[in-house]
DNA sequence: CTGAAAGCGCTAACAG
DNA sequence: CTGTTAGCGCTTTCAG
């Protein structure tokens, strides 16, 4: 069907060996029968089989990226920053969305790895045994783990520091004089998340005076909403709110909205990761930022780096750096000492407890 | 490096052909030499290469997607059916970002050509001339269209009926008793949007008493975002804009915002999409509702069909329904005869000409 | 039921 | 500079 060296071996005359090194440009072929090559090529509209010289040079020059679900805003500029790295580097990748499932999971690294990529890119492994990563590491395909910390499974990956993350938050609010500060988190051990409570706690910690609120729910829009909804039922006292994750924090402002309250003048909000949405919705969403696309790149980066050298597999970790993006989710808090309150945000605004 | 079939044919004792039956399930194995070639796979942790396989039965089992951004959300959406299809039926995609680049665009089909995808989908193509996409198709790999109308071109695709979906929406602001309609549009031959304006200006034009205000641009947030800062400062009297899409409307809510107007009070907004976030942000946004999952879904399996029969290749295009939904960011006007408007809303509602 | 052999399309020494 | 040969790992007749 498809045009093959040998097709154009006959129609020039020579040995397909000679048309290989013609095509791939190989120095040591006579400049006119590489044109003839080159020009019955072309004629022939050759597309090389490069399932074939895959096999022969074991380089098949594609990636294999699992993540959860590609629709996660975060995952998919992830996905965007490694696509393009691997685009420049000449390399392809297959996606592969696990929805969070263990089994597909594995079943997913183990088509990719059946498919001989050079390297494999996974997200979401919070839920894999070490036994099962160890399992497919030993096929000795690199494998780069995104948004893990670095462990001492001696995977290499990419992350950020979401304890850091997490008392960057906590800080950020009490500097702003809040002190019921209620952080929505996930399910109880879901590793990064669960970080950034503690970074919040240890925040909070250093600071007597300020009384958390943890609330436990799916970090999602809904859940969200849901915590949300509890929390205020509960603790009217409460004047900021931190979220897991912007998603998280999309519900709190519905929440909030249709408590008849508002951010920021009567609830504070703060989300993390910085999705595109956080600028576009109202009021736009204070959050922490990740180096999302950033991320995707570097891992892919490791990835060829570490497929380039079966020697020297030296895992690497980048940690990357997270930065506080104000926006206008949260406000200064007036705090009993600081002299005067005008009618009007004594009145609009929820003050501390003790104020009112 | 890693195990091959000769390796359990040598551990075994038998033949590799064997082995290859064996482990393909192939009737007529004994069923006690199975068992060892099975047991001593499963020992040397066996995966078969796929590249192999592919290339001796010309199969590849992987598929071709080739996207302007995966980063938009619509694609996203459109791209989780098409991966989730694919892999119900054994498939894995490779993604491609074009960045609606042409040159880039074709250099990536060939690559999945070269890689012998077993079909190619491909989105924005409005941009690739039909010599282009006929260059395409001469390689004998099935190609299916998303989201262009069907055409002469005789190519499978899948899409919805923008004409149809422009009417729609202009019927329905109609109805709600607006006059004054401006619709926010992309460039001047953007294939899909125009369709989209020309049905919104076939509804208008069956209602004389509609003033209609085409605005070009960019079909994005910021876009969105200038054309209704220009609009509003040289159309006082529209009381509603359709966008293009969602991501357009998004960038209206802001800059009405901005203008000190609120939607729907003001302003009745209506988008094109239906993208999650159009549920998400405020006023929940009345838009068009695109399956976009489905079509993915749909997508995938027309090229699986075209794929199974070499032989009859009829081209097949699925034309998807299109369905209002109906949210928050739009209210009906009311019009001079309908006699009463209360003072608060005389005030705070901006009415349509002759009303003030 | 199983072995032998050829082949998928390309590369990579190794000779000439 | 170019042809020969072997081989990547698997499938697939064709014999036996």
């Amino acid at each position: 069907m498809a045009t093959t060296l040998k097709d154009i071996a006959r129609e020039t005359g020579v040995h397909v060996a000679t048309v290989s090194r013609a095509l791939n440009g190989i120095y040591g072929v006579d400049q006119d029968t590489r044109k003839k090559i080159v020009a019955v090529a072309s004629r022939l509209n050759y597309r090389p089989n490069r399932m074939a010289k895959a096999l022969a040079t074991g380089k098949s020059h594609t990636l294999g990226l699992v993540v959860s679900d590609i629709r996660n805003p975060f995952l998919t500029e992830l996905v965007r920053g490694a696509e393009d790295a691997a685009y420049a580097a000449g390399y392809h990748v297959l996606l592969c969305n696990s929805d969070l499932d263990p089994a597909k999971q594995i079943q997913y690294a183990h088509s990719l790895l059946e498919k001989r990529v050079q390297g494999v890119l996974m997200h979401s492994v919070a839920a894999l045994s070490e036994k099962q990563l160890q399992e497919l590491a030993s096929y000795g395909v690199p494998i780069v783990l995104l948004c893990r910390p670095p462990s001492a499974l001696a995977f290499s990956g990419v992350s950020v520091d979401n304890f850091q993350g997490g008392m960057l938050v906590g800080n950020y609010l009490i500097r702003l004089g809040h002190r019921v500060i209620a952080h929505l988190t996930g399910p109880r051990h879901h590793g990064n998340l669960t970080e950034r409570a503690n970074g919040f706690m240890k925040a909070v910690e250093a600071n007597p005076e300020v009384t958390p609120i943890i609330v436990h729910g799916r970090h999602n829009y809904q859940g969200g909403y849901e915590m949300t909804k509890k929390l205020l039922a509960q603790h009217q006292n409460v004047t900021a709110v931190c979220a897991a994750n912007d998603a998280t924090a999309f519900g709190v402002i519905r929440a909030v909205f249709e408590a008849g309250l508002s951010i920021p003048e009567d609830i504070s909000l703060i989300g993390f990761d910085n999705v595109e949405l956080a600028s576009i919705v109202r009021p736009p969403l204070t959050t922490v930022d990740q180096p999302k696309y950033d991320m995707g790149q570097a891992a892919v980066e490791i990835l060829l780096r570490l497929a380039a050298h079966p020697d020297n597999r030296l895992p690497e970790h980048r940690l990357f750096g997270l930065r506080l993006v104000e926006r206008q989710s949260c406000r200064p808090l007036k705090i009993l000492t600081s002299s005067i309150i005008n009618k009007k945000s004594a009145t609009k605004f929820r003050q501390p407890p003790g104020v009112q």
